[in-house]
DNA sequence: TAAAGGATTTTCT
DNA sequence: GAAAATCCTTTAC
């Protein structure tokens, strides 16, 4: 399978975090290869975006964000958690796609390994925190890095069909305006089990 | 099923 | 010192 390239990433940050629904996410070569069709993905446009780490401008921490279009932003959360970006657009726009959840395709058996709490199969990958735990993506391995690259890669695969993908608006799970634009395959039973999400399908 | 609280560390005010 | 692009467990209805 076929790597996406950094044209890919080199366009308008919406664009690619829904070109990026049904693309394969992989880690690991030879017998720790692990692979996963991606199913949801959110937007964090620049430095105008309040919900984007960007809007506190070029820190140390921000720095990747203005890197080149394909590199990978990795960034702990709540102390516990590791989370995976793709940058977007040319050199100097900070802005990035958070990938959400996706669908285990290859090495499950090692994602079941690495996610020692999960007890379905949904629970070792629907979640950006679950998604990198199960794939083994950690900042001290991965930031900075770029997509295309053995052991860290995102694959053509097959793109969402566009009649299959749902698109929140930035205000309409919650009230925040400083919510992010999130994308994600209809009824694919990996999109994050987050109370807004599941508020949101019941709704529309 | 839902809501609430804890874990744990970096970042910024 | 508080909040954070989260997850897991416990407790309540």
């Amino acid at each position: 399978m076929v790597p996406l390239r950094a044209a890919f990433f080199d366009r308008p940050t919406e664009r690619v975090a829904r070109d990026l629904l049904g693309r394969i996410i992989e880690t690991g070569t030879g017998a720790t290869r692990c692979r996963a069709r991606i199913v949801e993905t959110e937007a964090y446009l620049g430095e105008h975006d309040l919900a984007c780490h960007a809007a506190v401008g070029r820190t140390a921490r921000t720095e990747v964000l203005y890197g080149r279009p394909g590199l990978a932003y990795v960034y702990l959360i709540y102390g516990m958690y590791w989370c995976a970006n793709a940058v977007t657009r040319r050199e100097g726009l900070p802005s990035a796609v958070l990938i959400r959840a996706a669908e285990p395709v290859e090495g499950v058996d090692l994602m079941w390994k690495r996610r020692r709490a999960a007890r379905r199969l949904v629970d070792l990958t629907s979640g950006p925190g679950r998604l990198c735990q199960a794939l083994g993506i950690t900042g001290p391995e991965h930031h900075g890095k770029s997509w295309n690259q053995p052991g860290l890669r995102i694959l053509e695969g097959r793109p969402a069909a566009r009649g299959s993908i749902v698109v929140t608006p930035r205000i309409g799970i919650s009230e925040a305006a400083d919510w992010p634009m999130r994308f994600f395959v209809r009824d694919n039973p990996f999109v994050s089990a987050q109370a807004e999400t599941r508020k949101f399908l019941r709704t529309r």
